[in-house]
DNA sequence: ATGAAAGCGCTAACAC
DNA sequence: GTGTTAGCGCTTTCAT
């Protein structure tokens, strides 16, 4: 390994010089700059991170900590952390912790322990996280989910996105509509589930018919069987992820009922695929590359100081993206090409600021 | 910060005590441990991995490096790897090269400059990483897409899988079959191509009808469109990755042409939604899984010196799972909830051996 | 403008 | 079995 001291000699010069020019600080003499920069050239010299980040006791290293990575609301986030990151001199690594505690709090202490500049998480439960990071002073923003602690937290109007969607449902003429949401201990398949109740008050309805599933296909399997196996079976169901929607798709396929004819469908998360399904589903989407990229934004910002103070919030709008699966007009024969063509896409929610801080 | 010496002064002991309790190494008296431990519980001392790693000249941390995290072949391989590593007392950190060739250099630069204990990477080209990893002596798997160069490598039978795939294709009747690939770059995309062609000159078709596009959504669109535009369209399409499969469902949708009534249909990569949508999707899924699984185990066995000697070299076999889009029998009235239960499931290839080394 | 020297926190020889 | 000590490669005062 070819190192700094190296770098001096070949130059005829001395290692704090060498390294002057390697970080473009001072004024360093040009002709010094030319033959420090020939020397490490020739010697193919590579700093030493390592070295630097004890000597600096700092990184330029983000880590983005998600709950799944096979969830595509995720993977989109990522890319919006990604680009901001990048414009801003930061490397992003991933860590998929899995909806899995310990998982997560392994990937806090990595951060924690190789001095990470800063951390974006989305977090499973449990406030630790944040102290370990706060007890490290490493900046931390958190998306998707918040905590009891004030943090820095970016995500996009959950209750209101359920709220529309299930007022969706009723408008075209559902009457016995069901809610297949999350597990208890997270906050958005609360948010989404309050939200969906605030509908039901709305209009009047009594019965809520509601099930709590983990945010998994299984999930959302069970939770669509549990509630079609009752007395009174719903005749409309909103989804609270995208997970649990391709579970519930399932279990309503394998019972031979079809979305939009014989039963009203509307999930959340604009996944690809929402538009290729049979027939096409009605979403809730959220504006997953602007929560990352603003999430980013707010992590830059306290990272160099021009943000201070308490912890910011940022709700951002979600958006209704009607399809056949919640329409209840839908005559049988307009099925097959022209049920993706007609499609309405872009009815705006009119529930909450696009963004309050 | 409380550092190691503030443990020792503590405990009572000396830095080298503390050092050796904390690593579990040394046979260390009893008392002392338990001395060391609970000193450093109290003052909630916390190792800093920088200047371990700087001193051991290693970390034990991973770097995965992948094309494209929105692609659900690169999650369920980061899903294998991160099991495995996870036992061997690695950690994974994603980064996501999004086919661009300076981001990725980008992170192996990073690897090679933060010594991460190993890498798997599936390279978007250029030999030029593998020599910078090599000249660190930073152990390297390859995935998905090998090298020129001689390197660890795992993936699955592309060639073998698309073969089987069109032979299919001409076994149910379809006639005129054409082939969505990817760029000529992607070592994948023409494994695929030729495992196409085979079929085709087995059959005695002369007839080609290959397009190259990239690797997304809008690739699949326009090489679809490409295709159905000339005098003689398929009947058949073959197309070689899932983000391609998109596009080209869209295209035929838009122009009311229905998978396995009127037009076959079958691509790579068993992604989730499959089987969801209208009709469900034939499709060669491949091991994403194994192949991360896989790599990281030929990784480890790398590092720890198990493994050495000549580069070794992986091929999984894939499997086709038929569905409706591929078949041309199947008559409209067995349209909606059967089609998804009545698909055919585990054909295995009798091409290549289950793994060759 | 440049160099000398200290030291970031830890581990691994080496001595006892 | 435990302590002393040197030093990983770099940056950054502090002199000059």
């Amino acid at each position: 390994m070819v190192k700094i001291s190296d770098v001096a000699r070949e130059s005829g010069t001395s290692p704090a010089t060498v390294s002057r020019v390697l970080n473009k600080n001072d004024r360093v003499d040009p002709e010094l700059v030319r033959r420090v920069v020939s020397a490490a050239d020739r010697l193919g010299y590579r700093p030493n991170a390592l070295a630097r980040n004890l000597r600096r006791q700092r990184t330029s290293l983000w880590l983005l900590i998600i709950s799944d990575i096979e969830d595509s609301f995720f993977t989109s986030v990522a890319r919006g952390v990604e680009d901001v990151a990048q414009r801003n001199g930061f490397s992003v690594v991933l860590c998929n912790a899995d909806e899995d505690e310990s998982k997560e709090m392994q990937y806090v202490e990595l951060a924690a322990s190789e001095l990470a500049a800063g951390v974006i998480l989305s977090p499973h439960s449990a406030r630790t996280h944040v102290e370990r990071l706060a007890s490290s002073s490493i900046p931390l923003v958190l998306i998707d989910r918040s905590l009891s602690t004030p943090v820095d937290f970016v995500t996009s109007d959950s209750r209101g996105g359920a709220r529309a969607a299930t007022e969706h449902l009723l408008q075209q003429g559902w009457r016995r509509p069901a809610c297949i949401t999350g597990p208890r201990s997270a906050e958005t398949a609360e948010l989404r589930r309050a939200g969906y109740e605030d509908a039901l008050e709305a209009a009047g309805i009594r019965t809520k018919r509601i099930v709590h599933e983990p945010f998994h296909i299984d999930g959302g399997r069970t939770g669509a069987a549990q509630l079609l196996d009752r007395g009174k079976p719903p005749d409309a169901l909103f989804v609270a992820n995208s997970a649990l929607a391709m579970g519930a798709l399932e279990e309503l396929w394998s019972r031979g009922l079809r979305p939009g004819s014989d039963i009203g469908l509307i999930t959340f998360d604009d996944v690809p695929w929402a538009r290729f399904t049979d027939p096409p589903i009605s979403v809730v989407a959220q504006p997953a590359y602007q929560v990352g990229a603003r999430a980013a934004q707010m992590l830059v910002e306290r990272i160099n100081g021009s943000l201070q103070g308490k912890p910011r919030k940022i709700v951002l709008e979600t958006e209704l993206v009607v399809r056949a699966s919640s329409r209840r007009a839908l005559p049988p024969a307009d099925r097959g090409a022209s049920a993706g063509k007609t499609a309405i896409k872009g009815a705006h929610l009119a529930v909450a600021d696009t963004s309050r801080t």
